[in-house]
DNA sequence: TGAATTTGTTAATCTAGTTTATTTTTTTAT
DNA sequence: ATAAAAAAATAAACTAGATTAACAAATTCA
């Protein structure tokens, strides 16, 4: 049922016993929210950490003059929270959103510790998680500065053709960070090619 | 003797026993850099991460037109590597250089290996540095589209006061992302004051 | 079905930051 | 101490991308 894709994705990495599944069962839990829900508020602690089923979520903030910037966006089988707040379980600066309907098997920062303590397999797991998303976070600030917002656009595109297609364009040009005129002025000068 | 900063580093996050310490220095090894020398080329594979006893290292790479983007600097007490290139064991797209004579503290990855084996404490260790890397590399992006360059400057002086006072300022603008004219304009705009 | 709201386009004007070129200052090595 | 090299400053012309504002499509939902 719900747990089927959670699990399915982890048997990806590493092999779990019926007993740590089990286990793994017991600190997690299922949880389904509607479009535009917020999963955490600017200002509030980001008490889960969520694999995502089913659904859409973006992670922005809003600046001094009230504008928004997507910082990332998360879709089906990727890892969705403010990373910051929720490991030093401090107020965030950021919020998750719903852009669609969206359905996650979600742990807290305890069951996260109780996880790790028991299936030391599973802190390895996020370990190297961890070590992909640096990765591509440091990726995103080399491209920002080496690329022109065209060519960021095209990369952005080719690595992510299904968020790109699945969420309006102007979300796209905050994920970007450029507005969404030009992104739009952008599109269409690609057009003529 | 090269050992203790390293050790001290290590025991302000987890507790060593002899026998841990022992293992771990089997595990790794001392080297010196002099002033100018490559710790890793972009084309080759990152063999080790390093930790930076004394010193300092700029983490970079070469665009298209042949200009250099600062990623990152290190100073002592950090980590120094091709993040991506180490995990991977493939090729790298950067450059690790020694600003001033550097002494590390180095491992390989089946070095690592080994000691997240025989030392879970360390995978954990290593965890919460990667979550707390992650986290200023995204405070990074969002400040890169929230700020003026005048703001990023102020931010990186202040939480980087060290490194700002031990590097030329061509390498502080180009870690910002801008050009060093602009940067000197933006000095002494703010000495006005 | 059609009015309201969200999303996307176009075009004119504006600005933060770049480029190029020259000069001045600081550092390094002898 | 001094020449050479590296780093920093200055200034003018230029450009990528922002802003504003008006309009056009596309969704949503009563």
């Amino acid at each position: 049922m719900h747990y089927s894709s959670f699990l399915n994705y982890i048997n990806n990495y590493i092999d779990l016993t019926e007993k740590e599944i089990a286990f793994l069962r017991s600190n997690t839990n299922y949880k389904k929210y509607l479009k535009g829900d917020y999963i955490v508020q600017q200002g509030a602690v980001c008490k889960h950490t969520n694999f995502i089923i089913s659904g859409c979520t973006k992670n922005f903030y809003l600046d001094q003059q009230g504008q928004e910037h997507i910082v990332t966006f998360a879709i089906e089988n990727w890892w969705s929270a403010d990373l910051s707040s929720f490991v030093t379980q401090t107020p965030s600066d950021f919020n998750v959103k719903c852009i669609e309907a969206t359905e996650v098997i979600q742990f807290t920062y305890q069951n996260q510790d109780e996880i790790f303590r028991n299936i030391p397999k599973m802190e390895t797991l996020f370990r190297k998680l961890l070590e992909k998303a640096l990765v591509s976070s440091q990726k995103r600030i080399v491209n920002n500065f080496s690329l022109s917002a065209k060519d960021q656009y095209l990369y952005f595109k080719k690595q992510y053709s299904t968020i790109e297609q699945r969420v309006p364009q102007y979300m796209v040009a905050s994920y970007l960070g450029i507005t969404k005129e030009f992104l739009s002025k952008i599109k269409t000068e690609l057009a003529k090619d």
